[in-house]
DNA sequence: AGGTTTTTGAGAATGATTCGCAAGTGCATA
DNA sequence: TATGCACTTGCGAATCATTCTCAAAAACCT
């Protein structure tokens, strides 16, 4: 946590903003655990276990994080966008249950290699990756047979 | 064309629906060329051409040529869904620039080999791929030089 | 044509996200 | 430490894509 703390000081002071209580609020809701987070999520966490913060100050801190490379956009579901952290976390993709709304996880190496090589195809420079697939989970699978 | 409307009136039918004029102008619109296209574009491009039809309309359209295999979710961009044939396109992958919103499209064989894979291993099964990459397009790099 | 069901268009409603602005904070400087 | 000023915040209003409501229109069946 402290390591990302820095990160988001440095980040802020380069572009002259300051790292203020809020600020400071969101980033640790953020970093308390590793899950995939909406804003919905983070302001529940954070009106429960600290001190309050608007919805809009969240609104406006998030692209802040993107900016910093803390986080990044992860997917979308229900129609709202899906985060999770980028600093200290390998790209993966996702595989998102239709049915039951789970996300799973799977490695990313061996896809990254092949992507790169057809950006490098395209002359494309690639900055962030968005690799997902809709689908059954296991358990959605056995329960529906299908 | 007349291929997807044989689809289409099936897949209705099936559905105990009816191949009224909006639906059928909306998939004519779609079908008479091969590019992305978004809810707005649509419409704008029906009220130029030929019979008018409301958004409403194409809202409640869209879901039933999803359902139906005509089309599919491709990406997301400017906070608006951007739609896709799928009869008849190869699944493949995006690359969107961020610099000039233009979309590239990439062979998707090998990837889909890898990906299958991990899904196997994953136990899980895929319906659908959304892979993509955001970044630099080719022109976008010149002007930068990044 | 008449009766029944489905569909449509228009506008209201919704839900996520953004904005405007007055009040509050953080920080530098005296 | 008090003062000044720029940056931030919270609140509610505004926006924008999408969905819903409902009365009128179209399609289908006989
Ligand atoms: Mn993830
Ligand atoms: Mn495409
Ligand atoms: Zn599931
Ligand atoms: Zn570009």
């Amino acid at each position: 946590m402290e390591k990302e703390i820095q990160i988001y000081r440095e980040f802020l002071k380069s572009k002259n903003l300051k790292l203020t209580k809020p600020r400071l609020t969101i980033l640790k809701a953020i970093f308390r655990n590793h899950e995939h987070f909406n804003v919905d999520n983070l302001y529940e966490q954070i009106r429960k276990k600290q001190s309050n913060v608007s919805r809009a100050t969240i609104y406006r801190t998030i692209p802040l994080l993107l900016e910093s490379g803390l986080i990044k956009l992860s997917l979308r579901c229900d129609s709202k966008d899906i985060y999770e952290h980028s600093y200290g976390h390998e790209n993966h993709l996702h595989f998102i249950c239709t049915n039951c709304g789970s996300i799973k996880e799977a490695s990313f190496i061996k896809v990254e290699k092949l992507i790169n090589q057809l950006a490098v195809d395209a002359n494309f420079k690639i900055t962030e990756y968005h690799l997902s697939a809709r689908g059954l989970c296991e358990n959605c699978r056995k329960s529906t047979d299908q």
